[in-house]
DNA sequence: ACTCTCGTTCGGTAATGCCGACCGATGTTC
DNA sequence: GAACATCGGTCGGCATTACCGAACGAGAGT
C-alpha cells in the first residue's frame, strides 16, 4: 500500500481536533498541536474553510467546524445500510422493551452511536446521534469489543478511564467480561458509565457473519436490572430477537 | 489570496459527490465525475479511507461516506452559536405556534437546516436536521435571500427548478417576491415546494447586524393560512419576536 | 505608546502527489 | 466455457505542488 495523501491526512487531523476541543481554536494552537509551521496549517486551514468544512470567526480569527460536515455527516446517515435496515426493528424493540433503543459501530477506538430511539413515554431525552461512546463502559462498546469488531489492544495502552467506581479498569477484569459476553452472546453494563443507569447490548452480524455493529436498550437501573443488579431476562430475550432480524436482514445468514 | 490546497479541495468534491447521489459510487464514476485520473482519485480515496471519512463495501469496491463524518457533523452542531442561542426560543415558538420549528443558515446555494423541533402534538415526523432546502422555495431561503444573507445570483443562472406550480422560478417574479421580504421583514412560502405545505420565516442577526440565518414554522398550508392564502397574523407575530429575541441573544444592537 | 501575540503573506525549495499505463480479478456475453 | 469488457488497484517518472520559516501588519493588553 503507497502512502496517503499527507495534505488530506493533516486536513482531517485538524477537523478532528477541531471537534474535539468544544470550543474554537486559533490558528497557533492548531499548528502547534500538530507540530506544523504556521504557514502550513494556515494554508489547509484556509482551504477547509474555502470548501465550508470550517468557519472562521470573524472578530477573533478562530476557527471551528462548518456547516458542510453536518450536510456529509446526514447524508452518512442516509446510505448507512447497517441503519437503514436497524429502524424498524429499533421502533419495535423501544416499544416493546419500554426502554431507549441506540445503535453503535466502532469509530477511532469509540462507539459511535448511528441511531437513538427515545424511551417511549419520556420526551425530556437528548438525541444523541453522532455522539461518541466509551468501548469499555457501554453495553455497546464491550459488545463490540468482545465480538472483535474493534481491537481492544489500543484500549488496553493506557488505563482506561474510571466514570464511576463500577467502571472496568483492570485489563483482566475487562477481559474475563468479555469473555463471557462472547459465551452469552449479550453483554451489559450496569453503573459503569454513570450511576444509576445501565444498558444491555447484542451485536449485529453482517455478510459473512462478521459483527458490524451493536444494539442495545438502556435506561435507569432499576428498570434494567431486577433487585441483584441482574439485567432482566425478558429484555434481553427481545434484544436478542432484534439483534438477530437485523443481522438477517444484513445477510448474515445463519447467525 | 494564495491558491488553496488542491488535494484537499480534490477530497472535499468527492465527499459532496458521493453525499449527492445517495448509492455507493465506484472509483471510475468519482473519477471521471471530478476529471481525476483513476490512479489520483484512488489515492485521495484511500487518504479519506484512512481516515475513515469514507468506507469502502468489500464486496463491491464502492465507496460511500464514512462514519467520521457524523462524529464531525454533529460536533459542529454543539458548537454552532446560531443554534445554541436559538434552541430554547424555538421550543418556545413550536410551543406557542403549535407547529414545527426550524432554523437554517445557507450552504453551497441552498439551506441548511441547522435546528428542527417537531410540532407539539404529532411524532410522526422525520427529523431534517442536515437537510438542504433550496432556496427558492422555502421561506427559510427566501428570507435568507431577502436580506443578503447568500448570493442570488447564482440561483438564477439556470431557471430554478419548479416543484408545484406555485413555485417561483422567473427572476422577476422572485425579486418582486424578495422586495416584499425586506419590507415587511419576514417571509412566506405557500405550497411553492410541495402542495399543501406552507411556512412562515423571519431573519436572524448576529453582530453587526449581518443577517447569519432564519427561523421559521412551517406546516400544513390550512393550519398557517386563513382562507385567502395569507399567513396568520398570529403567527407572524410569534415568529418574529423570536426572531428578534434569537438576534439580540446574537450580539444584533438594536434590530 | 510600546510590545507581545496573533493571523496572514510570501518566495525558494525539494519533496510531494499527480498522471497514465499496466496488473489481476470479477462477472458478463456469446 | 472461453474470450472479453470492466473494474479496482498498483507502480514509476516527472514536474507540479504544497511545505516551510521568516517577515508583515493589525490588535489588544499593559
Amino acid at each position: 500500500m503507497a502512502g496517503p495523501v499527507q495534505s488530506i491526512e493533516r486536513a482531517a487531523a485538524i477537523l478532528r481536533l477541531l471537534a474535539g476541543g468544544s470550543r474554537r481554536l486559533g490558528l497557533g494552537e492548531v499548528a502547534s498541536s500538530l507540530g506544523l509551521a504556521k504557514g502550513t496549517a494556515h494554508g489547509i486551514l484556509r482551504t477547509l474553510q474555502h470548501v465550508d468544512f470550517v468557519e472562521q470567526d470573524p472578530a477573533t480569527g478562530k476557527y471551528q467546524l462548518g456547516a458542510a460536515l453536518l450536510h456529509l455527516g446526514t447524508s452518512y446517515l442516509d446510505v448507512n445500510e447497517l441503519r437503514s435496515r436497524s429502524i424498524n426493528w429499533a421502533d419495535a424493540l423501544a416499544a416493546r422493551s419500554g426502554e431507549a433503543v441506540r445503535l453503535g459501530t466502532p469509530l477511532e477506538g469509540r462507539v459511535l452511536v448511528i441511531h437513538h430511539v427515545f424511551r417511549p413515554d419520556d420526551t425530556l431525552q437528548s438525541l444523541d446521534v453522532g455522539a461518541l461512546l466509551p468501548l469499555h463502559a457501554s453495553s455497546l462498546g464491550k459488545v463490540l469489543l468482545a465480538f472483535g469488531a474493534t481491537p481492544l489492544d489500543a484500549l488496553l495502552e493506557d488505563e482506561p478511564e474510571a466514570y464511576t467506581r463500577h467502571t472496568l479498569v483492570h485489563p483482566e477484569q475487562l477481559g474475563r467480561a468479555l469473555g463471557e459476553i462472547r459465551d452469552l452472546g449479550w453483554g451489559a453494563e450496569v453503573q459503569e458509565m454513570s450511576m444509576g443507569e445501565a444498558g444491555i447490548a447484542a451485536p449485529i452480524r453482517g455478510q459473512g457473519g462478521l459483527v458490524v455493529g451493536a444494539i442495545g436498550v438502556s435506561g435507569a437501573v432499576e428498570r434494567i436490572c431486577d433487585t441483584k443488579g441482574r439485567p432482566l431476562p425478558a429484555l434481553i430475550t427481545v434484544l436478542r430477537e432484534a439483534a438477530r432480524a437485523i443481522s438477517r436482514d444484513l445477510g448474515a445468514a445463519r447467525w
